[in-house]
DNA sequence: CTTGTTCTTGAATGGTTGCTCATGTATGTT
DNA sequence: AACATACATGAGCAACCATTCAAGAACAAG
């Protein structure tokens, strides 16, 4: 009986996951996500309980499970080889590079600029942090079993560093978006583990 | 004749970037600083004509000066080697485990937060990223002339990746600031060069 | 002491922020 | 047709933002 809604609430996530993801959450205003859903500002606060924040964390998410998957590609797959955690490097460089990807990624953005004060946010981060780590554990055990790596390498541990050199590669890229920087970063950093 | 100034302009700039360093530049305003300086509005604006961004470019510029070199330590002498690459990579841990230290690098914060938008600051964070790069370069190549690290690891090339390495090892610490990881990362990173 | 110059002060500016709430509206049931 | 229910609307709120400015104050030169 009661009057129904003229919006669809996982829109106005994904459109909030987009201004989030490109400006940040400070710098992204009730008013910006009015103006990018024509949702207003009654309706969004009634549609989200918890106002900015509850819909930054449901933004989070959103990305963890929308486009993370999709930056992953097949080195979510539990056969991926060193190939596939190229294919992941190179593919973050490519959107570094391009006008569409230069935002980096929400999470890495999120864990500079919320994590210290936001404990659910850092909470998300972690987890992601841990989900990329074990894709690369299982990818590079399988390289090493394809003897594609040296096998003075060890899988879980270095999978750590990788971990850690493609969030700096997105620092890097963030102030440096150049091809030859980015890409001599990669080559270098997989050029050492055979 | 006219009248002298009751403040230290430089006394300034370090509390700023003590701020900014803390909370980022979006979270810091006019009111924190002047509550944290004493100096009131007008004499800010007055003593730093551009106010709020000229304030935060003149922050970056003292922390490049003033505490990259003393966080960078022995790892910025010419005769740098391994000892001191390494050395360089556990007090960033260290600083990151600790309560005083949790905030990361400003430069670091910096390129994620402003860089997109603010192309002078991203600019002061690639100088930044080029002296660390050099100084990683020398380091290594000192290493693997006195036969520290192995004869295939190519120097310039590898100090790219460790550059990108210690940057996400800042975010990991941001979203995680965990002992046994930070730790791990940095002993993987080191022992895949031997 | 007067004057010129630069400083300090803090109230005030106009704008933006996240958020609320009274009012009106569309619906399914009765 | 009347009702209960949840929704849509957008003006409005207090707080905060970066910034400006008129007024007064401290100094050195004359």
């Amino acid at each position: 009986m009661p009057r129904p809604r003229e919006f669809e609430p996982d829109a106005v996530v994904d459109q909030a996951m987009l201004r989030f993801w490109w400006r940040g959450y400070r710098a992204t205003s009730i008013e910006d996500l009015v103006k990018a859903t024509g949702v207003k500002p009654g309706s969004l606060y009634s549609a989200f309980p918890g106002g900015k924040h509850a819909l930054f964390l449901k933004s989070l998410e959103r990305y963890s499970k929308l486009i993370v998957p999709q930056k992953l590609g097949e080195l979510a797959a539990p056969g991926a080889s060193l190939a596939a955690l190229r294919g992941y490097f190179d593919g973050l460089v490519q959107d570094l590079l391009s006008p569409e990807g230069r935002q980096g990624c929400l999470l890495v953005n999120t864990a500079i600029e919320n994590a210290a004060e936001d404990d659910e946010a850092a909470a998300v981060v972690r987890g992601h942090l841990a989900r990329l780590e074990q894709c690369m554990t299982t990818a590079l055990r399988n390289a090493r079993g394809a003897g594609e790596v040296r096998a003075s390498v060890d899988p879980a541990g270095h999978a750590k560093v990788l971990v850690a050199t493609c969030q700096g590669l997105m620092v890097v890229g963030k102030a440096n978006p150049d091809a030859t920087v980015l890409r001599a970063i990669v080559d270098n950093a997989f050029a050492v583990l055979v």
